[in-house]
DNA sequence: GTCTATAAAGTGATAGAC
DNA sequence: GTCTATCACTTTATAGAC
């Protein structure tokens, strides 16, 4: 077991962009410089120049190459549950699957482990200040908006303004409970178990699912009136 | 409007600090250097050391300064509301309540804008790796214990690790919220509109209780048997 | 494609004058 | 308490040999 580059047999370039990832995810954006990473990938400290221009591009492609695929899968799952349906609302749980389970899959696919995988998305996902290349940004714009109909859809009696709050709460959720379990185990002193990752995704569906819900009507049920939403009576 | 340093009368001590958190809320505790600080703050290269002893000292006293009285005054707000209601068991909405409202009381005493405050908070709490200072992970640590004892108390139905990931599935919808309030803002095109600070306690509270109690027996309630909670059916 | 050598700038920290 | 000057190092990036 290499601690040092995944797999030998592989060229230069993949060895960096496996380097990268690993350090990225496990230290941080900002705390790796080009030496760490060329070391790592037992490659010389020009290589990351040579193949991919700058620090900064290779950080573009190891952001684009994890989280895009897990994008792409949200936006396919999304589209056969509607297409499976057809017009009619879909329940929330289903949407929230199709939201969190690509995470499952595609950390199958990475060569990242899994407590790696989820705390580079941690950090991709708590980016402040909008840092995220362009092509990362545009797909996960289209994601939101993908999925704040697929809501509305599901959860008639809400306001627009409500739904994408409840989903920013949603997505708080999910990024928080991945990329900081650790953080968990820590402060529970081990009482929060070390559930796998079915169990979960489970948790945070049926969390969530709840939360989205509150207050809202469901679907083809009665319709109940509500009242206009107070500040600040919870 | 002074957009270098805070109060033009405040000593350089606290110049410096003033400095330091907001440049450490908007650029992240990595990206801002003494220099950075020091130039913000109108004073001379060597102060942080002078007056802080390094960099990390100064750091340690910005994080302490500004998240340890929003846990102290959590701790004081759940001891008040158990001390009222006796040993019954508070309503989860109460709970959730001593947990958020501390930041809407600790950012009108800070210096920092409520979008710097709030940012501070989010990078504080998404810090992956336990790099707090101790005396401030102490505190968070005695917090988490404390409202996991009261959540318990609340949702009698719930095993004790459940109400570990539900806590933390909580608290990252919190920090998210607070932190990637502009995030939502670009994603959603404007459609989250520009709440205020209550009425977004208040969506907080309502998702995160619907969340808390989901598929728990309230107390006081007639006790609902519930099968195991089998892996994967949400 | 890989290497060495080096440029140019930035980093935290400190000795010592005032 | 504040300042200048400087140390010892690290950073990204690149020119040019191989």
């Amino acid at each position: 077991m290499s601690a040092v580059a995944g797999n030998s047999k592989a060229g230069t370039k993949q060895k960096l962009v496996e380097a990268a990832e690993a350090l990225f995810a496990d230290e941080g954006f900002d705390r790796v410089s080009v030496r760490d990473i060329t070391t790592r990938a037992g490659a010389n400290v020009a290589a990351v120049n040579y193949h991919f221009g700058s620090r900064e591009g290779l950080l573009a492609l190891v952001m684009a190459r994890q989280i895009n695929p897990v994008n792409e899968e949200r936006l396919a799952r999304l589209d056969a549950l509607e297409r499976k349906i057809g017009g009619k609302a879909l329940p929330v749980e289903e949407v929230l699957d199709a939201f969190v389970r690509p995470f499952a899959t595609q950390v199958r696919r990475s060569e990242l482990s899994e407590k790696l995988f989820f705390k580079l998305m941690g950090r991709m996902f708590g980016q402040q200040g909008g840092e995220l290349p362009p092509v990362v940004e545009a797909l996960f714009v289209t994601v939101m908006g993908r999925f704040q109909r697929a809501f509305a859809k599901s959860l008639p009696g809400l306001a627009v303004e409500e739904i994408w709050w409840r989903m920013h709460l949603m997505a708080g959720a999910m990024i928080h409970t991945m990329a900081q379990a650790d953080t968990l185990q820590r402060v529970s002193g081990g009482d929060s178990g070390t559930p796998g990752i079915e169990q979960t995704l489970s948790r945070f569906i049926r969390f969530a699912a709840a939360g989205m819900r509150q207050g809202a009507d469901e679907p083809r049920e009665e319709s109940r009136s509500q009242g206009p939403q107070v500040e600040f009576s919870f």
